[in-house]
DNA sequence: CTGTTAGCGCGTTCAC
DNA sequence: GTGAACGCGCTAACAG
């Protein structure tokens, strides 16, 4: 009894207990058609009764195959990556391939990336959720696999990210037609390219009506989770809003759980949605349906396939050529159960 | 110029191009202290300058190590299991692992872990929000690697699950408390075990209070996304209960999602939450902690790390003996905004 | 301190 | 149809 300790039952083990040669035992696992069915069976019971299960390292090794995408994103807990996170499950589905997920946090998003990058190279890599550095671009191309940007955009890879100035312009320009001129905006407290873009768009749409800009209405909550996303985010903001700018009658939210908290706060003081003030939220469709607002529909599930599908495609060679940038823009959704 | 097509930078490229040894190289990659500093910072420059990073996998099949957890749980993106992995991450952020996710959908369960388990064994496995088979069991045991289930419990693997019986047991009670006798029960539509034990929860709350129990008031939405636990599951099933029993002054659902439906449903019919009707959710309580409803806290979070915790420990040999098994007790939380 | 060599577990030519 | 041998990219003893 030499036998190593607990070392796991290797293909060997199979190969030797089945009388055959390993090369025949990968064949079967394999289903490869040159086996008779005799050794097949013989092979097939040497691996019940070992219980034995390929090493999926061992295999993607020797393979130079990916069972997995990598994912690298900041919160995927987040609702709002979640519905990335669906599309992308969506269409991993059918080729049967897992998520390897590296939760990037909310505070050193670059460092976390580069940490993970560190851990060794991957195959494919979906980048999710926000802008790169040119720094951070040149160590995605060294790892010199395929890699899909989602949320932002960078000329050396492909990348779906939308149109946030238009989406908020859009939006605001919304509840202007509403007959609506005290409308305030709540963002993030990140100072990301992305809630520059939203800015500008609000102050477009007040610009081309005619209202004149005033930086003070555009408030965040307190620094708290996701960034500046989050109910209670949306709670704070509202709040400083009814004390320092009371004639508000509208706002527009940066994203769906914000404006549920904003919705929280006015209910909290006695407002209705939309009758006292109305609201927009950017988000996605899908995540609050029973919500009664408007909303800035970003589709996201269907980005998440379309960028998984990219990646998929790239990594198998069928995708060559210069990297591809859509630019998604966000459409207006008045929801049916607005009337809350 | 023979190079071979598109293959990646190997460590043999680096060590030829520095001018050393490949197992040097490994040294300065795995940081050891024997190098010297002047061929450390040789190899170091090579790597810069080749742009090279090492293979995730082969090193993790070399060094027999891990580098990321393997998770199968169905729908992942669900609000419920995001709270979980929110937990596992917080663990997993310390050692620098990963997560391998395998969404194991909501249809066929058990076959997509099966088909996840055939795609390779993997390292160590955390298995959440469904009860295993016994045939299940042994395949899992057959990877030979540490297991912890979540949700559920099987005397071979560590578990965490927790007691929904008592759970809904005194969520009803509550009710009861509160004065009401018309309760009904949103159900999901699977015939989980789970599903059992809540409904056993229900009819010893009852039973205790002397209240007849009617099999009509357990109901149901139709079959959806999640197995009966969205937001339209509850919209459907509280539908079908103010049409069915519009007697009922109380309603114990399974899950925040299907509470929060009801409560739409409930405010479609112009009834109050929880004047007319009080809602009592089966959730976390970070997930909808704006909803008015009082809710049964499973602190989701806390049990992710806690398993994350333990499988760590048992890949590490750390933790030795027996499997442990955890049954949390949920407990009651009146929601101070449930006059929302 | 550094280079050589043997694996890690499996896939894949090649001959037989 | 089947087996021996090599290679995937890297780590880990051994020597020197």
């Amino acid at each position: 009894m030499s036998r190593k300790e607990k070392t796991s039952v290797t293909i060997y083990d199979v190969a030797r207990r089945a009388g055959v040669a390993i090369s025949t035992v990968s064949r079967v696992l394999n289903d490869s058609p040159d086996v008779s069915d005799r050794t097949r069976s013989e092979v097939n019971q040497a691996i019940e009764e070992l219980r034995y299960h390929p090493s999926r390292t061992a295999r993607s090794l020797a393979q130079q195959e990916y069972h997995s995408f990598a994912v690298a994103i900041p919160s995927f807990t987040s609702p709002f990556q979640n519905e990335l996170l669906k599309g992308i499950r969506a269409f991993i589905r059918e080729p049967g391939l897992d998520l390897l997920i590296c939760d990037l946090g909310s505070k050193n998003v670059e460092g976390s990336l580069r940490a993970f990058l560190d851990r060794g190279a991957v195959r494919g890599l979906l980048v999710c959720g926000f802008s790169i550095s040119d720094d951070l671009a040149e160590d995605l191309m060294d790892i010199q696999s395929p890699t899909v940007l989602v949320g932002c955009d960078h000329p050396a890879f492909d990348s779906y990210s939308w149109d946030d100035e238009k989406g908020v312009q859009s939006g605001v320009a919304h509840l202007i037609n509403q007959g609506h001129r005290n409308i305030c905006l709540i963002r993030s407290n990140l100072n990301s390219e992305t809630q520059m873009q939203r800015i500008a768009g609000y102050q477009k749409a007040l610009q081309a009506a005619g209202i004149p800009f005033d930086a003070s209405r555009v408030v965040s909550g307190k620094p708290s989770y996701h960034g500046g996303f989050s109910e209670e985010d949306g709670f704070d903001a509202m709040q400083s809003i009814l004390t320092t700018h009371p004639d508000t009658t509208a706002v527009m939210a940066s994203s769906d759980v914000q404006a549920i908290g904003a919705m929280a706060a006015l209910k909290a003081n006695g407002l209705r949605v939309p009758q006292d003030v109305a609201i927009v939220g950017y988000d996605d469709i899908k995540t609050s349906r029973f919500i009664g607002l408007s909303s800035i529909n970003q589709s996201m599930q269907e980005i998440g396939h379309s960028a998984a599908k990219t990646l998929h495609q790239r990594i198998k060679g069928e995708l060559v050529g210069p990297a591809e940038h859509i630019l998604i823009e966000p459409k207006l959704e008045i929801r049916a159960s607005s009337s809350l």
